[in-house]
DNA sequence: CTGAGGGTTCGGCGGCCGCCGAAGCGTCGC
DNA sequence: GCGACGCTTCGGCGGCCGCCGAACCCTCAG
């Protein structure tokens, strides 16, 4: 009896991803910026009337916030938890798909290489740079994820972040994150967000177009051998 | 276009867990045993055809595996990791509910206070053995969730497991798991599993029926003092 | 004030999908 | 060998839900 309703309730969350719409909104909003309702009705190829449909279901349940400005109505996901979920979610199965042609296949070339996950860094770019860490000690590993105190020094010395409000913070210093292109772990959560953040302040990492893919930069290349040691060049 | 590719793939994964009576059927077998067909349909409140159906579906997307044996056909959760993606995504939100009779109101009672979560301890009972952990160092979480290395020395001589082959195990050794009655995180991955087993074989905790509700038993509770500390007086 | 354009509401259409019962197949117990 | 029983296959029914276009509201620019 008690699984029942525990079931419904199950059903009446995944239903909200049950769609593909909804589900294009939700990959399209990963990258952690507000998007207008038409930008994503177009993103979708839907009528406008539908995605505003759609985005009421998204924000009744929670999944979504929406702030309006002017005649525009932006909608983003809730939070870094709602996200990780999704990405979780999406991850969870080989994608094994053969690109369609040339242009789509540059474009999933450039998410694979690198590419924002909400708020941290994702795509081989992000497996190398948790692996870098592990490598050097900052990320511990060994028995589940965790900065190390090593790791929390070089987040203050070498990028220069504030990591003092962290251990009050609800959110986790660090977490893991499964990438769906690598089908292997890399750095979310408080040191996750901090490391994106510092390597695109500065201009170590671009984002292309208006994509969630980023690139490396000539001065991100050298940044990466001298503060952790790593060899760019696979990853340009 | 790479995002709409992406958001059907997530929209088809989410559509396995959007009906209510598939989404019931993970929830009972979130408890980690192999169930028939016919228990699912009873509790699910299907007719047995019905059931077949449902099960062909999650088999062949690869959330659940079975075993055929004799006239029964076995079903369970693929792995950890898939019961854990469904947890969390069942505890996301928040419930609410008033339970409606007597009967479900213990039962839920039953649940709340402790049950296992596929492989794990859940519940009151699963986040109080988290956070006694904690207390005493044996897991780290100021920077993570991570079991320490006086942790694992525990593991060993307290519980007497084995963690020597834990390093080369694809499964990490301590991971966060979100409680969906309790809002709160408690141990999962391998020690989280190993906490499990022994608990059960030691006898200090006892299924109650064939839920997946567990009981403290009276030599549960004097380990716990021992062992971690705990007063178990809320647990019972 | 007027037109353009983003967003919303509403009605109606169409398809998908979950449900069941009936018939059938295999295994188990006597 | 013969029922009993667990599971499966197949048709057919019904309802839900995602889609659109048309009409409308509101904001912004000139």
């Amino acid at each position: 009896m008690t699984d029942r309703a525990q079931g419904a309730k199950l059903a009446e969350v995944a239903a909200l991803l049950a769609d593909p719409t909804r589900a294009t909104f939700c990959v399209a909003m990963l990258d952690g910026r507000a998007w207008t309702a038409g930008e994503l009705a177009r993103r979708a190829g839907v009528a406008a009337s539908t995605a505003t449909e759609h985005l009421h279901r998204l924000t009744a349940s929670g999944l979504c916030v929406e702030r309006r400005q002017g005649r525009h109505r932006y909608v983003q996901l809730a939070d870094p938890e709602t996200a990780a979920l999704i990405e979780s979610l999406a991850g969870h199965f080989p994608v094994a798909e053969a690109p369609a042609g040339l242009r789509a296949s540059t474009a999933s070339a450039a998410l694979a290489r690198g590419r924002t996950c909400y708020d941290h860094l994702a795509g081989r770019l992000g497996v190398a740079v948790t692996d870098a860490m592990t490598g050097l000690g900052l990320l511990d590993r060994t028995a589940g994820f965790a900065l190390s105190d090593k790791g929390r020094d070089w987040m203050e010395t070498a990028l220069g972040v504030d990591t003092a409000g962290w251990s009050h913070s609800r959110r986790t210093a660090a977490k893991e994150c499964l990438d769906w292109t690598e089908r292997r772990s890399h750095l979310a959560g408080l040191a996750g967000a901090a490391v994106c953040d510092r390597f695109l302040e500065s201009g170590w990492v671009r984002r292309v177009g208006s994509t969630r893919a980023v690139r490396l930069t000539d001065s991100g290349a050298t940044a990466l051998q001298e503060l952790l040691d790593m060899d760019a060049g696979p990853l340009r």
